[in-house]
DNA sequence: GAGTAAGTTGATAATAATAGTCAACTATTT
DNA sequence: AAATAGTTGACTATTATTATCAACTTACTC
């Protein structure tokens, strides 16, 4: 039950996304940098962000990336998905197909449970929440990376 | 934030347990059919399980495996914690050392607050509440295996 | 006390997922 | 045209997962 660090480092580099973002697009060398993560793995991470229009991305002199909608409307959840895939901790929360005995499995109850709580926090926290914690935790801005 | 089948097995192996339990300990290779689950691999599940109190186990004839406390007395998340290890999705929300930003750290917040809602459910489910829930779903006893 | 049943433990291996690197490529701006 | 910056795909190293095998220990029965 543990996050990988496609989640961890996406989170991350969005909320600095958010945090840093002005007229134009934020390059992904400063995330990077600010977040202490390898610019190539980070490029890789945005793919699906960016498949998801949660970024959007432009090359070029002046390119970089910019969040796709307000910040108040990016929830973790869709982060978390994007990058991690499903909350569900099984696959026959989701698809009860996988498994003949779905129907009758009062593991996978506890486990559907699990993922109601899981989404539970993800939906009900978003990208401009995580700002204005930050915000108040460091009102001099500082970099935000974390393990 | 998967569960491996370390925490899913060992679920249902407990779960087994207790439908099965009576005087007599329990065969594990008795559990490893009923539940489709190897029986070499279920012995290496066994063994966090019994340094956890969870269970007790005898060797030789008539030996085999019992719950070492009643059933409603074993929670879900003893089970994960035990098999999986803690159920934090990273490591710096119970070992905040192992980060210098944890103080300031905002997503780190919001894994505390998963952390929160995953133990919500598992504390809040015991070994007992599964076996009632199968005893309503499936009256006639039959194999409990999943995915 | 010999034999057998059953759990215990450690070594090992196959497989898959994770995390990352490298390099060629494409698009955009000046 | 040149420089910049994101995109993509191939590749690799590392680690975790999921086992398997075999030797070992314990305990019961006769």
């Amino acid at each position: 039950m543990k996050l990988s660090t496609r989640g961890r480092y996406g989170t991350r580099a969005l909320l600095d996304l958010a945090i840093h973002q002005a007229d134009e697009p934020v390059l992904l060398r400063d995330i990077a940098r600010r977040q202490q993560i390898s610019l190539p793995y980070l490029e890789h991470l945005m793919a699906p962000l960016r498949a998801g229009r949660l970024i959007r991305s432009s090359r070029g002199i002046k390119g970089g990336i910019s969040l796709a909608k307000p910040a108040p409307e990016i929830t973790l959840c869709e982060v978390i998905c994007l990058l991690e895939g499903p909350t569900a901790p099984v696959e026959c929360v989701n698809n009860p197909a996988v498994c003949s005995r779905s129907e009758f499995c009062v593991t996978r109850d506890v486990w559907a449970e699990l993922k109601t709580a899981i989404d539970g926090v993800l939906e009900a926290t978003t990208l401009s929440d995580l700002v204005k914690r930050q915000q108040q935790k460091e009102p001099t801005e500082q970099p935000t990376y974390c393990i």
